[in-house]
DNA sequence: CGGGTTTGACCTGCGC
DNA sequence: GCGCAGGTCAAACCCG
C-alpha cells in the first residue's frame, strides 16, 4: 500500500520480533489516539434510496478489514484513508451493540495531507437535515465504556444509548461528567432524529491532532461556534461523490440480525457527517 | 486496468 | 505461559 503503512514487507522500518515494523506494533492498542464519533440515527427516515451512496466525509476510505466483535452482533469495519498515499488516518466503523441505530466511528491517527477542497464541492443541495453530533476523543478502552453504556442503557434508554464513550466510571456522576466531556452540537438549522455524538477528551494528546485536522480541512475550524460547525456539516452533507465504504458497511450490517433497515437507509440517503469534530470543551 | 472489497490468516496485546 | 480477542495484511475477487 503506502510506504508508511506497509513497512512490514519492505523492512524499511525497524522491526519487532516477527518482522513487523514497530510502526505497526507500536500503534497497537495502547498508544492509539482515538476520536470517537457516535452517530445516532432515528427512525424517521424510513427505507428508501438505497443506492444514493453519499460521501461520508471529505476523504476516501478504503476498507482493509472487518472483524466480528465479541459481544456485539455487529462486525467492525476497518478503514484506511486512501485519499493520500502516505496518510495513516484510519477509522473503525461499528454499530452500537446495544442500539442498532447508533453508529460508532472511531478515528485513529490523523490525516497528514490536506483534505479535498470542500469549497469546491457541490453545495447546491443543502443537507436534508442535520444530526446532532457528539465526538469523543478518547484513548481509553472502549470496551469498558460500552459495558458501562449497557448498564446505563438498562436504566435510562432514551438518552444516548451509546455514549459508551464516556471515560468516566461512575454512572451516576457520569451525567455531570458527561456534560463536561460531551458536547452536544445541535443543529441550529434542524434537529432531526440523528445524533452524532461528539466528545473530546482534553487530556488526550490527540487534541493536538484535532487542531491539525483543522488545518487539513482548510477552513474547517470548529472551535468557534456551533454555527460554523453546522456549516461544515452542510459541506460534508453536500459533497456528492463516492464513499461506497459506508454503503458496504451498511450492507453488511443489514445482513446482520437485529438490524434496523431504516438506519442503513438513512445513512445511505443522508450524508452523515462523520469526521472528527473538534469541539472545545466547556 | 486500476481501485476498492472480501476474507482467511497472521500477529500482538492483554488477562488469567 | 496460554488462550482469547482485536487489529492488520494480502491474495483473490469484484466493479466501473
Amino acid at each position: 500500500m503506502d510506504d508508511s503503512l506497509s513497512p512490514k514487507k519492505d523492512s524499511e522500518a525497524p522491526k519487532d520480533h516477527l518482522g513487523r515494523s514497530e510502526t505497526q506494533a507500536s500503534k497497537k492498542r495502547k498508544m492509539v489516539q482515538k476520536t470517537v464519533v457516535t452517530v445516532k440515527i432515528g427512525t424517521n427516515v424510513v427505507g428508501k434510496q438505497k443506492n444514493e451512496g453519499p460521501p461520508s466525509d471529505f476523504w476516501s476510505w478504503r476498507k482493509y478489514g472487518q472483524k466480528p466483535i465479541k459481544g456485539s452482533p455487529f462486525p467492525r469495519g476497518y478503514y484506511r484513508c486512501s485519499t493520500s498515499k502516505g496518510c495513516s488516518a484510519k477509522k473503525q466503523v461499528e454499530r452500537c451493540r446495544t442500539d442498532a441505530s447508533v453508529l460508532i466511528i472511531t478515528y485513529t491517527s490523523s490525516h497528514n495531507h490536506p483534505g479535498p477542497d470542500i469549497s469546491t464541492t457541490n453545495l447546491t443541495q443543502p443537507p436534508p437535515k442535520e444530526p446532532q453530533v457528539q465526538v469523543i476523543t478518547d484513548d481509553q478502552p472502549k470496551e469498558e465504556q460500552e459495558q458501562q453504556e449497557q448498564d446505563d442503557q438498562g436504566k435510562q434508554v432514551q438518552e444516548h444509548p451509546c455514549r459508551m464513550n464516556s471515560t468516566t466510571t461512575s454512572s451516576d456522576e457520569d451525567h455531570a461528567g458527561d456534560e463536561d466531556r460531551f458536547h452536544y452540537i445541535q443543529s441550529p438549522i434542524i434537529s432531526y432524529s440523528q445524533d452524532i455524538i461528539i466528545d473530546q477528551d482534553q487530556e488526550n494528546p490527540f487534541t493536538v491532532n484535532l487542531e491539525k485536522t483543522h488545518d487539513t480541512l482548510g477552513n474547517f475550524v470548529l472551535d468557534e461556534e456551533p454555527l460554523s460547525f453546522s456549516q461544515q456539516l452542510m459541506c460534508a452533507f453536500s459533497t456528492t461523490s463516492k464513499s461506497e465504504e459506508e454503503n458496504d458497511f451498511f450492507d453488511e450490517l443489514e445482513e446482520l440480525p437485529n438490524t434496523s433497515s431504516s438506519f442503513t437507509s438513512f445513512m445511505r440517503s443522508n450524508n452523515l457527517f462523520e469526521e472528527r469534530i473538534p469541539v472545545v470543551p466547556s
